[in-house]
DNA sequence: TCCATATTTCTACAATATTCGAAATAGATC
DNA sequence: GATCTATTTCGAATATTGTAGAAATATGGA
């Protein structure tokens, strides 16, 4: 074992699909970017809730869903609850996308990647 | 309007949670990682089947899903339909992804993603 | 035309997911 | 402790999805 990361095992790919299920809704997928837009502080729920429109229940119940897979984390202030963007698990799995695509079967050019929402050509 | 990619619009948003639903389910992210081994070839529906050991009709239904995405494409070979990654999907998605976490809210440095899957420090 | 093979379409069923009102819980303040 | 607010948990209706056998379609060749 040395310290390049491996390759996806058999078992791990049901770990990825369940967290490409927690953004493959249109509700999970908002409350994602929201959190990422309010990076690294996040928000509370009821901001969320305010912000999206989405039933307290409902909402409730799309970010255990997020939080189950680790791409939101949460964290107890007084009566509120602080969501934030789960990054070390945006990390893994936008590395392991980044695996398969571009290092593993060179299906994405990465160069195609790096420069989406910048200016190209700068620097 | 400049050259520069758009932050995804609020009716975009529907169409990424779409295509993560596409590789959201293990036979289907396996389906793909396979075509993306085989990248470029792909494989023809029945070099698949035999492969992951899937009934016929079931993965006629999951490759139906991911080329209505646009994750993967078909190619008629006579009696065989030969299937590949769709490269230029894979590289939207992926760039989503990217801008969101990495340009547009800064939650994942990107130096730790690009090396996912090969060795640190080289080069 | 008839046959063989590859793959899809049809159909049905079981399993899972989404939604949200109502009730329950947690914490802060008086 | 009573009460207020924030949020979750419960329960149930509805919708969507995954699965796969059987039948249909498409292609190539005898």
């Amino acid at each position: 074992m040395s310290d390049v990361k491996a390759q996806a095992g058999t078992e791990d790919i049901a770990r990825y699909a369940d967290m490409f299920a927690a953004i493959a809704t249109e509700p999970r997928l908002r409350i994602l970017r929201l959190l990422l837009s309010a990076h690294p502080d996040g928000l509370v729920a009821g901001e969320i809730q305010a912000e999206l429109d989405i039933p307290a229940s409902t909402l409730s119940h799309h970010l255990e869903k997020l939080r189950h897979e680790g791409l939101v984390t949460v964290r107890r202030e007084g009566t509120f609850l602080r969501y934030a963007a789960g990054t070390e698990t945006l990390r893994t799995l936008l590395g392991f996308l980044y695996a398969e695509c571009c290092t593993r079967s060179g299906a994405v050019d990465p160069k195609e990647i790096a420069w989406v929402g910048r200016a190209p050509n700068r620097r």
